[in-house]
DNA sequence: GAATCGCTGTGTATCGATACACAGCTATCC
DNA sequence: GGATAGCTGTGTATCGATACACAGCGATTC
């Protein structure tokens, strides 16, 4: 026997009879207690223990009264990534203090990447939802449209009729990039996915031929230099424009803008493109970009995780930094600080917090503005002397 | 003009009607695709999309189906732990894994150590709860009684009819013990709070007067040797048995047995309860410990940030680890290892995992078995020559 | 060729609460 | 002293779906 019968709940008109009381009385005491008199709430109270009355039903009173008391969040990747990537966490930590605050539950939507995705959004019973970071075409965002219950996206897509919360990216990596660039003669991009495929490789950059949002199936290929030929056709070139992750493709932007600020080809940037953002892939790619005839002399990495995987890997080639190689993270996650990391520091917690305050309605001074601040942390990983 | 009209929701019966089907096939063209012709299911998509219709209400579903399709994880602490922590957020990865494994969605009730905790777990619309360890006495813990539902907890404490997963910390303590005060001459222990007070103080322990079970208002005062004396009335005695975590009262047992077991008396060893399991907290209190004519020679604390916090105050104090002191950690994080951290290793991430299973029924081979797995690794903290 | 079965579509009762409107009563106000 | 307002209690309609039972129909079985 394993125990617990599936015991029949127990209802409010069943605490009404007990209590001699109406079911609205019983109702109110719950939902509403100053509506109803000590002596009432205190007569429900008393039938309420004693019938083990649990409270009204949940789905019944959100059914009638159409809220939830739940804040929906939908990650662009898998749902473990809200506790495993540490930026997605310091991002959860400030929607979990607006939560607390407002006595509002955290339902995580259970996306993994699947086509089930959609069904797992339309199926949440939630208030409103706030996006982490995901690709323009995810399907997710036309869900939660449909749903048209109150969103905010963080990092991007952005939508029309949904709330957008996201530093100025381009901006930032600019400014990394002046920083890491400068003095530099081979640079490099250690990129997040470009897209939903989330393949990992590694090429030069290459300009889309036409308009900023040409399809990337028909992007130019590389233009390649000498060095790369006789290996086969080259792979196609990274266009920034190309990327379906609003996040990755004005941070690439800001890049090259850095770089042609240096009088410098976009073409002749080597850009690799992680598929998860974690130091143990950077490490493997960033070998590949540090060593032979177009080894890296600057890298410029999209997350410090990302930076990390770069140091161990010019640990291991006895590079020296800055001296062989300046780099440059983002985020200024705990680790960058001991680590002598240049990076770019922004709150996530508060991004978080402010996008759950907008989605639930509850704005504080400043929520309405879009763009969060966002500050570059000169550390010694770019002090070429 | 904010926008967003509050646009009123699409009812499944305007649905059928559009698609020129009843309302049944309606819901099982949603609930049960295969219970439907391909053509009705496809009528009823076409109709569906054309009026915008976001998919069946969830509070209704719920109310007439008795699924939420949420698993509900409540912590003994705020809502925010779950991502701040470490160890919480290890063991929050595992459940979301299992969550995602069957398109559960994951809902946080946000607790945050008041009174209104009880009604956010009796409101939550879950289908099973998860807990993270809290106090014997914690009201949620009657409140999810109440609630009838399938729960699971982790850490502590048991209950009558509730799953139970954890390790046998005290067994663990005691493995702690011998290899940490092996040789010691004055024992310390940094401990998790005792009980939902989380008062932070340091005392020596203090066995309890009577029964394993005596409430500690009545837990006699430490039996301080000389050194105490003169600076006041000294606090009250530390008594294992009167912490109302089960975690924390096994772990002091162990501890308490381990010392026993070189012949050494509880009373005299020093210990200092944290309120929150940080390592700032750890260091200013392990600078009185390692301070002093009573000066510890070595450390237990119950977890790794602690421990590292520990580390930090002797560092500064200009303590060699091991020599001048031994020193172990608990959980085996990601810093103990580079830290040479003795400590205890235990996959919290697979206790969440188990504990989700356990909670929606969809048991793995072992996961009936209530005690998990744990070792004990040996590093550089506690290799005294 | 009758019996049976699976597949598909339908109608109705029902899940358990809250919104709303109304009624009786007491205190307050000019 | 009549009007008004606030407080407390009640009854009914309703929120939007799913469980269940049943019916029609073609295919399968012996």
């Amino acid at each position: 026997m394993s125990g617990r019968a599936a015991r029949r709940r127990v209802t409010m008109a069943e605490v009404a009879r007990a209590a001699g009381v109406s079911v609205m009385t019983v109702s109110y005491a719950y939902g509403k207690p100053g509506r109803v008199s000590d002596e009432a709430r205190a007569r429900v109270r008393e039938a309420a223990e004693r019938l083990g009355y649990p409270g009204p039903h949940p789905g019944a009173r959100s059914l009638r009264s159409g809220r939830t008391g739940n804040l929906g969040v939908v990650l662009g990747e898998h749902l473990t990534y809200a506790f495993d990537d540490p930026q997605a966490t310091r991002f959860m930590s400030g929607v979990a203090q607006v939560c607390a605050d407002h006595g509002m539950a955290l339902t995580l939507v259970p996306v993994t990447g699947g086509p089930a995705d959609v069904d797992r959004v339309t199926e949440a019973a939630v208030d409103a939802f706030v996006v982490w970071t995901t690709a323009d075409d995810d399907p997710v965002v036309d869900a939660i449209v449909a749903t048209g219950l109150p969103a905010v996206i963080h990092g991007g897509p952005r939508r029309e009729g949904l709330s957008f919360v996201a530093a100025d990216d381009r901006a930032a990596a600019v400014a990394v990039g002046r920083e890491v660039f400068a003095g530099a003669r081979r640079p490099g991009v250690l990129s997040f996915p470009l897209d939903r495929a989330r393949v990992s490789r590694i090429a030069f950059g290459a300009s889309s031929p036409d308009s900023p949002t040409s399809p990337p199936a028909t992007s130019a290929s590389a233009s390649v230099d000498g060095a790369s030929s006789g290996t086969g056709p080259p792979p196609a070139g990274i266009d920034p424009d190309a990327s379906t992750f609003r996040v990755t493709r004005q941070r690439l932007r800001g890049y090259r803008d850095a770089w042609a600020g240096t009088g410098g080809d976009w073409a002749a940037v080597r850009v690799a493109v992680c598929s998860t953002n974690s130091a143990s892939e950077a490490e493997a790619l960033a070998a590949e970009l540090l060593t032979g005839p177009e080894a890296c002399d600057a890298v410029a990495a999209m997350g410090d995780e990302l930076a990390l995987g770069v140091l161990r890997a010019a640990a291991r080639l006895g590079l020296t930094v800055p001296g062989d190689l300046t780099l440059c993270g983002w985020d200024d996650s705990a680790a960058a600080a001991p680590a002598g990391l240049t990076t770019i520091a922004q709150s996530l917690r508060d991004q978080g917090a402010r996008c759950a305050r907008t989605a639930l309605g509850v704005l504080a001074p400043g929520d309405r503005d879009t763009e969060v601040a966002w500050s570059l942390v000169r550390r010694q990983s770019t002090a070429r002397s």
